[in-house]
DNA sequence: GTCTATATCAGGATAGAC
DNA sequence: GTCTATCCTGATATAGAC
């Protein structure tokens, strides 16, 4: 389709200047298709059914190519995952930072848990989410990886907002880590926790939004700070 | 070792009756070396790794007579974790009945969850969990089934207790199921949640009372009838 | 770097004697 | 009911040409 390796040296830029072209570049595209391949049969299948001669023909690549690539089967499946996990959890980047300044705490928090169950609980992450589980003996790696990437993106913000909070006087929590995982806990968690059990089952939005604002509830009757009245 | 079929028709018992026994008996004895042999093999290495062969030679049973009695792989994994099931959460039962009568509530609900967690995270059972989670999708039988035995043996008796609890006067919980679900969620869930994605971490009782007794305070914050004071 | 063709072996499952 | 011996498919991984 496009310029290959073949005829790159030819090639030119607007103004004249050969182009070099990464000499790999052939080789990044297979890479790639390999990795979607294979994404696609180990959340299928889980790592052990997962079968690389079926990755080898989802691919177009073969075998022998996947191989020269990735080592073996382990290597693959770790390439594979550790590429997924950071780019499921980008969609919940923005919400963090507005939190200690919104006026009404209350409906900010619902806003966030919402969000925060919405992508969690998309049905290619729970199954993402299972396989890791199920793999964890096998790969402890994946263990570390996950937490962390979990950590980054919601209870390490998080916590940063609830301590904000305390110092502005809004909230009195002691240990605002654990305050962190109790509120994920008792929002998303009780969502997460039924889902995993239940594959099949469709997310509800009215359910979604009585459980998460009861456990905002919860959370800001031992936290928050009583305003005058 | 002991009485087997073959010289069981002239076994009498302490009338001189003889005794009948069943015909079985000698099948019942593999029929549980194999369950065993099979639950160490699907526990250390998952479903699909699991080999048929290697439960054949813990189980000191020849692998025709394993499928005879039960036909193929999945319908051995399944009762083999069916009959797994129950019995890891019969520990729990005792401790529900006393709840709603408890003089002091908060220690009684921090006992109850403790022992919850012990249970709950102890390896084995953790390492159970895990695998069930791994097989969702391949049988959705086991997340029917994993949610009745913890409802059975958790959250119904709980609900039931907090629903006791507000006819009593001393809690104000107008949705018992769901906050029975948040009681569990932030104390037992929080440290399972770390325990799922480290499985070699130990369990620190510090830890376990601080994250219990802070999520009990959370659930009586927020749903506890302040006494006469 | 990439392919075709193949090595090598373990997997689940069964036939048939006793 | 139980065993021994075996079938056959599919698995991961590699050798060697281009």
């Amino acid at each position: 389709m496009d310029a290959d390796s073949k005829n790159a040296a030819s090639a030119t830029d607007a103004y004249g200047i050969p182009i070099i072209p990464d000499p790999s570049d052939s080789a990044q595209r297979k890479r790639q298709a390999i990795i979607d391949a294979a994404a696609a049969e180990f959340l299928a299948e889980g790592y052990s059914a997962a079968s690389m001669d079926t990755i080898t023909s989802r691919s177009g690549v073969s075998k022998a190519t996947i191989y020269k690539h990735f080592g073996n089967k382990e290597r693959l499946f770790l390439a594979v995952i550790a590429g997924i996990l950071p780019t499921t959890y980008a969609d919940l980047e923005p919400c963090n930072s507005a939190l200690a300044q919104a006026p009404d705490l209350r409906a900010a928090l619902i806003g966030l848990t919402s969000d925060f169950a919405t992508v969690l609980l998309r049905p290619d992450i729970m199954t993402l989410r299972r396989l890791v589980i199920g793999e964890i003996d096998r790969f402890p790696q994946l263990g570390r990886l996950w937490y962390q990437v979990t950590y980054d993106m919601n209870n390490g913000p998080l916590t940063e907002a609830i301590t904000e909070l305390g110092r502005l006087g809004r909230l009195n929590a002691p240990d605002p880590a654990l305050a962190a995982q109790q509120l994920i806990a008792s929002t998303v968690g009780i969502l997460q926790l039924v889902r995993t059990f239940a594959p099949d089952s469709e997310i509800d939005q009215a359910e979604l939004g009585r459980v998460v604002a009861s456990g905002v509830d919860l959370f800001l009757a031992r936290y928050a700070v009583a305003p005058a009245s």
